[in-house]
Formats: C-alpha cells, sequence, structure tokens
DNA sequence: AACTAGTTATAAG
DNA sequence: TATTATAAATAGT
C-alpha cells in the first residue's frame, strides 16, 4: 500500500520511523472509530509512542472499556479454573490492600497529621480479642482476691467482737461478784475501811468500756452484696 | 476500498454487520501489530462486538498497557490542577476503599466463614479506646471502693481489738482485786466459806478468754502493700 | 468463505 | 507537509 512493498519490522532509521508512526497512527485510529460505528462496538485503543508519548481512543470512554475488560476477564479466569477461584481472590485482595494502603499513607503525609497504624483490620481485631481477655482475668482474679480478703476480715472482726462481748459479759459478772464482795467485807469488818478508792474507779472504767464496746457493733457491709455478684 | 463507497454509520443488517465486524476487527487488529512493531510502540486494544464478545490486543501485555496508561493519565491530571490533587486522592481512596470492601465481602461469603464487621480501622481503633477507657474507669472505681472497704474493716478490727485488750486487762485487774478480796474476806471471816464454787471457775474462765484472745492477734493483710500500688 | 472491483491507506520521493 | 504510485483492505457478490 504504497510505492513499494515492505516487510513487518522495526524500521532502523528513527525519521523515517518518526513518519510512519504518525501516519499508521492516524490511519489505525480512523479504523477504529470506523468500527466502533459501523458495527456497533465498543473499542479501546491505546498507543505509545517511541518517546512515551500516549495517543488513545476509546468509543465511549477508556475507564469503561478498561473495567469492562478487566470484568470480562475476571469471569473466563473463573470459569477456566473455578478452583484456583480462592487464590485469585487473595491475590486481588491482597493488591488491592496495598494500593490502598500505600494511598492513605500519601494522604497522611501530605496532606494530615491523622495517624494509622500499618495493622489490618482483621489483626486490630484479634489483638482487641486478646487484650480484652486478659484484661478481663486479670480483673476477675483480683476481685476474687479482694472479695476473699474482705470475707477474711469480716470473719475475723465476728470473732473478735464475739470474745468481745464474752468478755464484757465476764467483766459484768466479777464486777457484780465485787460489788457483792464489797458488801460483804462492808458487813464483816463492819465500820473498818479497808478498801481504797482505786477500786471505785476500777469498776467506773469497766462500765466505760461497756458503752465504747456497744458503739463498735458489728454491722453488714454495704459492699457484700455487690462483692457477691 | 471495496465495490463501493460506503457512508460511516451503524450498520442496520444485523448480518452485514457482523461480517464487516469480522473483516474490519481482523484489520485492526493486524494494523495495530504492525505498528507496534514497525514504529517500535506499546500498543493496547480493546474491542467488544455487538454481542459482548470481546478481542483484544496487545503489544506487550494489556496489563502494562492499562497501567501505564493510568499512571500518564494520572501525572497529566497532577500537572494540570495541582491544587485538587487532594480530591484526586481522595476519589481515589474511596473506590479503592469500596472496591476493597466488596471484595472483601465476595472472598467472606464464598469462601470463609470468617466475618469482618463493614468498620473502617478508624471506626475499629476509636471504639476500642473508648471500650479501654470506660473499662479502666470502672475496673479503678471498683478497686477503690473495695481497698476503701477493707481499710474500713482493718481500721474497726483493730478498734474492737483495742477495746478487746482494754477489757482484757480489766478483767485481769478485777480478777485480781477478786483474789483480793476472797483473802480479806477469808481474813475477816476467817474459817466460815461464804464463796461457793462457782466463783473458782469464773476465775478459770477469765484465763481462758485470755488465751483466745492471744490467737486473733491483728496481723498485717498480705493484700494492702497490693492494694495501695 | 472466496472473489474482485473499486476504495483507502501509505511508502517513497 | 503534500503528492502519488502502489499495496492493502474491504464492500458487495
Amino acid at each position: 500500500m504504497g510505492r513499494g512493498k515492505i516487510v513487518i519490522k522495526r524500521i532502523d532509521d528513527s525519521t523515517s520511523r518518526q513518519v510512519t508512526f504518525s501516519k499508521r497512527r492516524k490511519g489505525l485510529i480512523k479504523k477504529a472509530k470506523e468500527l466502533a460505528i459501523l458495527c456497533d462496538a465498543e473499542v479501546g485503543l491505546i498507543i505509545f509512542s517511541n518517546t512515551d508519548k500516549v495517543y488513545d481512543f476509546a468509543s465511549s470512554s477508556m475507564k469503561s472499556a478498561i473495567e469492562r475488560f478487566n470484568k470480562t476477564k475476571m469471569e473466563q479466569q473463573q470459569l477456566l479454573n473455578p478452583a484456583s477461584e480462592v487464590m485469585f481472590w487473595q491475590r486481588e485482595a491482597a493488591t488491592l490492600r496495598q494500593e490502598l494502603h500505600s494511598l492513605q499513607e500519601n494522604h497522611r503525609r501530605q496532606l494530615m497529621g491523622e495517624k494509622l497504624n500499618g495493622l489490618s483490620v482483621n489483626e486490630l481485631h484479634n489483638i482487641e480479642s486478646r487484650l480484652e481477655m486478659s484484661l478481663r482475668g486479670i480483673r476477675t482474679k483480683k476481685e476474687q482476691m479482694l472479695t476473699d480478703e474482705i470475707k477474711e476480715l469480716t470473719k475475723k472482726r465476728n470473732l473478735i467482737h464475739h470474745e468481745n462481748l464474752e468478755l464484757s459479759r465476764k467483766v459484768q459478772r466479777i464486777h457484780q461478784e465485787n460489788i457483792e464482795l464489797h458488801k460483804k467485807v462492808a458487813y464483816a469488818t463492819s465500820s473498818s475501811n479497808v478498801l481504797g478508792l482505786g477500786e471505785l474507779e476500777d469498776a467506773a472504767d469497766a462500765s466505760n468500756a461497756q458503752v465504747r464496746l456497744q458503739l463498735s457493733q458489728p454491722e453488714q457491709s454495704c459492699y457484700d452484696s455487690a462483692s457477691k455478684s
């Protein structure tokens, strides 16, 4: 289709190559357009020159063409090898994750001070679960220990209080007995004053102690029901 | 380039259209190949027929061509409007996020029972932080309450114990006095036995109580240091 | 699917 | 860049 027939191989002369590129590129794009119109087809054409220049044609839009292409190829791959579907999705997800991460990094570094650690949603979720569980365990253990100590202290307090009551009764009894003896002594020795003032003060002290004891009655702890639940 | 000239418009006759599509598609792909070889260009060509069939040609690979195309277009967009870079990245990130999410959904539904909630890394992180803080608050409050109760109980126990000791000393003193009085009674009434056996048993009880008291000495709680830290 | 007349693309100057 | 002789593509049969 020219003054002479040519063989299809790379044109060595850069000028000739450049000229041929221009002519044939124009022709190719024209024919692509014609095909799209005549045959109601969707066509996408991308051409990179030697010198990295881009030329493209798309009957609707390149985005549409590429997406449709990818979708179709994906479906073909699925139909061809349904067993490796898993690996396909895994690779696709990994690629997208990486891309997404790099975009986020870019965005973060360039625009905001917002920090986003490099962990995946899954990793984060696992860490959260483990943290919560260990926290729960420690908390339960500590609460058990504290509750046990409170029980122990309450028991001891009640024991001592009981002893206190016993002693108090004893004091009363002995004091009563003491009074009886005083009477007997008084009766026996008539008018002789053998007992000093010291003994009378002791009797006053004993009743005083009894009053203080009343103030220290054991009472149910307001936290006891909470500790048990 | 045929028996007659044609106008470039959609061919209405479906058979003719189909035939023309076959011929021109073949020609287009041949010319694309030739351009790539002759001019050392990278060419990518995608064609969808009326009937959704795909035909494609790529001098290296379609993936390479598409990626190179996207990269170049991205750079062009950036150079054209550097101020809207932010919006570009935002749109790009949103698109990828959506795609990633749909892939994960697909993967999850089709292949594993693994559950992945629809929350973003940020949302998850915020929830985690709030959860941890509230947990910490509640735990601290509860521990404070328990520690306070233990302190209160220890104080009361010590108070009662102190009273116990006082009473115990008083018992001793009164008992001693009792003995002295017995002696005096015995001295005063000489051989007459006024006191019964009951009083002697009381004296034995008092020393017994003293022994029990010794077993209930207050002791430092082994948890006290831990509760304070 | 093959032919071929008339069209179109393009190699070379 | 424009021209043109000729190769190549293809519309209609």
